[in-house]
DNA sequence: TATGAATGAGAGTTCATTCAT
DNA sequence: AATGAATGAACTCTCATTCAT
């Protein structure tokens, strides 16, 4: 069998698991896991409802794989523009402010992780705050540690500084509108966190 | 016409709502609103399952009549605690101190709160915040302007900082364990934002 | 004990039974027997769910009780009113007077009877047309075959006419509207029966 | 994109509706529509109990569906059978003919329509009415006018004459045992209306 | 691979009936 | 005799999942 069938093929498979996962973001993010449903998710999409089961095991699977692709989409956002910055005072209004661009492009995706990290549902969570772990490190280590030792941020516990910065990026992002708009600016709130870090 | 006392009757009425409502926010902060389900919740209260109806019209009128008496003895826990004391600052190391409590002591009641207000049920999330604004309104101008006029916070946008003060609550609050311990103490939180704010 | 006393009593039993029958014959007629509910009546009444089971051993047997005391009703409504009169054409106009005579005095009694006769219950509606035997007997004896005795009916199998007969009382009479208002006059509903008896 | 032919699945969805509605037909004129049970009926038609929803949109959905079709049956089973006569005489008979047929081959539809057409459910009653109104047509000009027209029938209000007929071909009917047998000959009923109308 | 008819567990809700007071 | 809280069977409807085509 000649192989760009093959790939083709297999891109036309790529490209449908991704308008079923769009789908599902949409809908999860919407009306939660548990109401959101699967043959909306599929129509949504453009398919019927049996497709999704020939690319996930059942919703839990599709939930989790949706969960585990978004988790790594936001931090490979964030990141690099994270790091690209020299200096922490920096790096961390950068942190804000793509973290404030992923709540207007990506709104569906950041509700549905909010959702989950704020939910009832254990397992989720708990999987979700495991893929998180980069996001943590980043800010711990190559933003708080960071300006430690450039001496532009006092002495503090930068572990529990981290859990205050999350705390304030995701309560604050989440109150953002349809639109994605946000009612407080990124930088206020970098603002007030350079604030209580300083000297 | 009644033969018996009829608040000997009102009384009993009293109790099973109240247990209804204990056995309702067990079941909705362990499994979510959709999930949890009335079986169980009247089976927990010791009751059979229609008996919920004499008192609730729905499940959904459960969860809202729940989520406005959490609510409020929410408020009620925190604002005197924080009004007893003087000084603005003091104030919102109680305001920690308090919510602190609040997790231990309501664990379930507490956890029913954040999902509601980061989850995805776009009209309890309202019913949520209106109820919660005495809680902003304590924040704003009973800590935060306070403490301007005291002269120990310096001048800020108390209101944008109130967001932020709510999130960190929340946030950190949330990350409970089921023993109702948080990994961060009060006092650290409030130290966070009174370095933010001092000068 | 006092005699009085007991019938004072009885008094109150009986009253409160009527009003019971009252109620439940507005809710079956308006709603059918299965939609009709216990606690509606009860309250109709003016009394508490479990009264009615003070007079009534269930549901079926207040309304078994209904259809007998309400047919029995209609027949000594009509009955007297058939015989007051001497000769069978007269008779005949009468029961159809008296039958409209019955719909806009007491519509919901009659709407009741209407449907248990062409309901999909079989009980009650074998019971109720033992019950209406005597109105058959009525019409079959007391107008029809005096008819022909008189020598103003041809002769005919009156047996099948009183068939007939009912079946044009209860038609046309089901078709009144909510205040008891029938669009045929009892009278052209007579005639067009005499019409067909006549010679 | 469906692997097999289109028009091979919708024969089968119309076979299975077809099952459905004749389950249906047979569990309400039996019952009674708020006796019967959704359960009942799919289990009756060999299907699982949500079958059913993949076809109907509720139980009432089904009944209204039940009762178009089986109207609408109705009439084109008697509206041919009448119209093939010439004169009008014989077209009553042939109405009551073919009102008797319908009746021992299609009883269970015929109670259904008698239930509603007679029960407390206004919505249905009111939406029968409607759809047998060409039914009343049939009567009034093609049999009545068409009489008078021809000279058979004597002049009289023809409408009013059609609400008795269908009160006798409906109450007498009705009357018909469980295999369908009536117990008046439908030519001694048409007998008795040509008799009224004769002259 | 895609389809959608069929499934049936499970949910919320209703309500006749019981019974302690 | 009257009450109404409690009961639980029974009902309608939803929906994740299966599977023959």
């Amino acid at each position: 069998m000649p192989r760009y069938k093959e790939s083709e093929r297999a891109q036309v498979k790529a490209e449908t698991r991704q308008l079923l996962l769009e789908a599902a973001t949409e809908a999860f993010a919407r009306q939660g896991y548990e109401k959101a449903n699967i043959n909306q998710i599929s129509r949504a999409a453009g398919f019927a409802k049996g497709t999704i089961y020939n690319y996930f095991e059942s919703k839990r699977a599709l939930m989790q794989a949706l969960i585990h692709e978004t988790a790594q989409a936001h931090l490979e956002y964030i990141a690099p523009r994270v790091l690209h910055e020299e200096d922490a005072e920096t790096r961390l209004k950068r942190f804000f402010d793509a973290g404030w661009s992923v709540v207007s492009e990506y709104l569906p995706q950041f509700r549905l992780l909010v959702n989950t990290l704020y939910g009832a549902d254990e397992e989720l969570k708990v999987m979700l705050w495991q893929v998180y772990q980069p996001m943590h490190q980043l800010i711990h280590k190559d933003i708080l540690d960071l300006g430690i030792e450039q001496g532009v941020f006092r002495a503090h516990d930068s572990n529990a500084t981290t859990g205050l910065i999350m705390s304030l990026y995701l309560g604050i992002a989440s109150q953002a509108d349809d639109e994605g708009k946000i009612w407080l600016d990124s930088s206020q709130v970098a603002d007030f966190v350079l604030n209580a870090l300083r000297e």
